[in-house]
Order: structure tokens, then C-alpha cells, then sequence
DNA sequence: AAAAGTTAATTAAACGTTTGTTTAATTCAA
DNA sequence: TTGAATTAAACAAACGTTTAATTAACTTTT
């Protein structure tokens, strides 16, 4: 059972699901695109629901702690934190793209349960640690009495709503609809600078 | 053929397609839950994407046409526009919050290339119309150089996420998950006051 | 090092369901 | 009596999944 192509069927279902949509995308079209033979996928994974917990699993493995850390990181103040924290998400989400899409489309629909948990249960992880950091920085008098869960709210609103859909996000920004938004190192530094100072903006005391 | 039982069945689809996705819902479901007989949707509409083009269209019709007004409004400066678009939005996000949860769906996937382009030219033509109040605000020296289409995408970003789910939300405002944050009037003017104190301190010079 | 044996990988075909849609018959209303 | 509304039944196509047979890769035995 070859690592190699375990992880190119994924890949391939994390394209196809981000365009199609878990019920959008066959298994037919997957393993067809995938360029193995339709029993495989089966073989591999179990079932489509497994194929499909297996993506997120495999993916978030990726991308865990690092939030954690910088929680406890006593060197940076708060501020610094929601800088490292824009940073983070932006550099992420950018760099996966299809992959966050279908976590989306996972939060939105609460069809299969299991894994529709499994992404608030990230989500909540997040939420927790970044409303603390914002708390704290209340607690300290150096952000103003903002309301840190839809402060945070906003902050990953924002980055989803860019990663909706190329089309929407060249509407957004004027270009033409061929460009890839999600590649440009421009565009990426123009989503950082406006949630850090959008950041700045509502937390400092001025 | 009766215009009521047209809508009720628009209204059995918009429950379930927000819960399930267009995909995930069978006419047969959707028929069983509306109490029709399965072939009275295809009687009605003529075909299950017709069917959620009617859908779209019906629901879109009820909310045109009202920042367009806005926008040549000369009696309100482009603050007090904000703050009316930022009541108008969420007044309407909130009360149809199952429809715009359809429309995310169908921004997320490209699936349903004609639909997903009619959800995107709505989007599209908000875009053109908050940006340029914005704009306007900076050309008059009233709001800081800020970046007009982000903060767009920031405004909108916000309601979709609060919008994506109710557990999500209820997991990031810490209330139990069978409370419904959607009817409740105290949240929805978090909400407001949140976004509009965000547009301020983002907007505003100081 | 070759042969035999064993497990894993891969395949084409078929399975039983479910899907959206259509048909043809029937009921209802004007 | 005519046309629209409603129904149960059937349709073909597509779906996820399984099966049974074949090939490939690896181990053990000679």
C-alpha cells in the first residue's frame, strides 16, 4: 500500500471537493481524475466517508500547536501575538485554499455529523485560545473593552471570505477572472497589512 | 397551481438545502417533507435546479434595491451610511439565515457554473456599491486611506462566519448548543454594536 | 539463485440502491 | 366538458460498494 498514492488520492478528492462538494464529487469521477482504478478508493479508505475523514485528518495533523505555543510565549506582547496570529492564518489558508473550501463547506452543512463536529471542535480550539489572548490584552489595559469572540470572528470571517471563491475575491479586487488571487505574494502581503491594521485600529487605545 | 404551495415548497427546499446542501437533498426527501407528491416538483419547477433557481430568485427579488438608494442618499454622511448598512445586513442576515446559507454553499462550489455566477454578480454588485460609499468617505477626508475592498470583505466576512452555523457560533459566544442565536434580539445587537464600532475605529480618523 | 508459496495490490464486472425525471392514469375545478 | 392538478408507478442513469479473478511483490524453502 503505497504512501505515495494514498496521498495522491487525496489530493485529488480535496480538488474535486472544494469545486464539487463531498455529494458533487463521485468516486467514479475521483479515482478517474486520480488516474487509478475505481476499487481502489475503497481499498484504500473504506468508504467515501472515510476517504473523507481521512483527508482532514491527514491535512490538520499538519497544522496543529502552533497557536498553543505562541499562547504561552511570555517574550511578545499581546499585540505581537495578533500579529504572529494574522501572520499565520493568512500564510495558511493561502496555502491551502482548496483545502480550507471544503472545511467550510463542512461547517456550513451539517449533513455528515461526525466530521461536521470534528470541524467545530478545530474551530473551538482556535476560538478559545485567540479570545484569551485578546482577553488578556484587555486585562492589561493595552486593547480597549472590544468584544473578543466576534473580534476573533472577523478575523477568520475575513480570511474565508477571500478563500470562498476565486471568481468572488477577483470581483472583490478588480481583477480579471483568470488571475489567481491565492498565489500572489502582492495580494497575500495586501490581506495581511489590512487585518493587522484593522487589528490595530479596534484594539489599541488611541 | 397554487402560488402558496410553490412557495411552501421553496421553503421546505431552503430548510433542507441549508442543512444538507443541494446535493445532499433528494426531491424525494424534500417532497416527503413538504407533503407533496414527488412528482409535484417537477410539476411546479420543471427540474431540482430549476427548482433552486426559483428559489434563488424568489428570495433575492425581497432585498434589492436598498443600498443602491443609499448610496445617492445626500442627507447622510458615509458614516451614517456604514451604520445603516451594517443594520441593514444584519437585519436581513439574521432573519433569512438558512437562505444565506444556501448562497455561501453556492459560492463555495463552482458546480452549478450559472448559479454560482447569479450569487456572485448579487455579490459583485454590493461590492461595487459599499466600496465606492467608502471611497467617497476617504476622497472627503472623513475615513482614514484604508483598504476599501477588504473592508468590505471584513463586513461581509463577519455575518457569513457568525452566519456558518449555529453550533459554530454558539461554540464562539460560549452558549449551550441548543440555544438559538439567530432569533435572539441581544446578539444580533452584539453584532451591530461590534461591527459598528470595528468601522469606526478602522475608518475614522483620530 | 531458482522455485514455490504467500500476501498484498490491482482489475473488470456486477450488485443493489438511490437518484432525478417521465409517463399515463386519475381526480379536481371551472 | 375541458384543462389543470395530483397521483402511483415506472424509467434509465448514476451512485457507493462488493466480489471474484488476476497480477505484482515479497518470503520462504530448496
Amino acid at each position: 500500500m503505497s504512501l505515495d498514492k494514498k496521498e495522491h488520492i487525496i489530493d485529488v478528492a480535496i480538488e474535486l471537493f472544494s469545486e464539487k462538494g463531498f455529494e458533487g464529487t463521485s468516486i467514479r469521477e475521483l479515482a478517474a481524475k486520480a488516474d487509478v482504478n475505481l476499487a481502489m478508493v475503497n481499498y484504500y479508505f473504506g468508504s467515501k466517508d472515510k476517504l473523507f475523514e481521512a483527508m482532514v485528518e491527514h491535512k490538520v495533523s499538519f497544522m496543529r500547536g502552533r497557536i498553543e505555543e505562541l499562547e504561552q510565549d511570555k517574550t511578545l506582547n499581546e499585540l505581537d501575538k495578533m500579529d504572529r496570529i494574522v501572520e499565520g492564518y493568512v500564510e495558511r489558508f493561502l496555502s491551502q485554499p482548496q483545502f480550507h473550501k471544503v472545511l467550510q463547506q463542512e461547517m456550513l452543512v451539517s449533513q455528515r455529523e461526525e466530521m461536521h463536529n470534528k470541524v467545530i471542535g478545530i474551530f473551538s480550539q482556535n476560538t478559545h485560545n485567540i479570545t484569551s489572548i485578546i482577553e488578556k490584552g484587555i486585562r492589561k489595559k493595552l486593547f480597549k473593552k472590544v468584544d473578543p469572540q466576534l473580534t476573533f470572528a472577523t478575523l477568520i470571517g475575513t480570511i474565508n471570505q477571500i478563500l470562498m471563491s476565486k471568481s468572488m475575491c477577483n470581483v472583490l479586487t478588480g481583477k480579471n477572472s483568470n488571475f489567481n488571487p491565492y498565489t500572489d505574494e502582492h495580494f497575500k502581503k495586501r490581506i495581511i497589512n489590512h487585518l493587522k491594521q484593522l487589528l490595530r485600529d479596534h484594539l489599541l487605545l488611541h
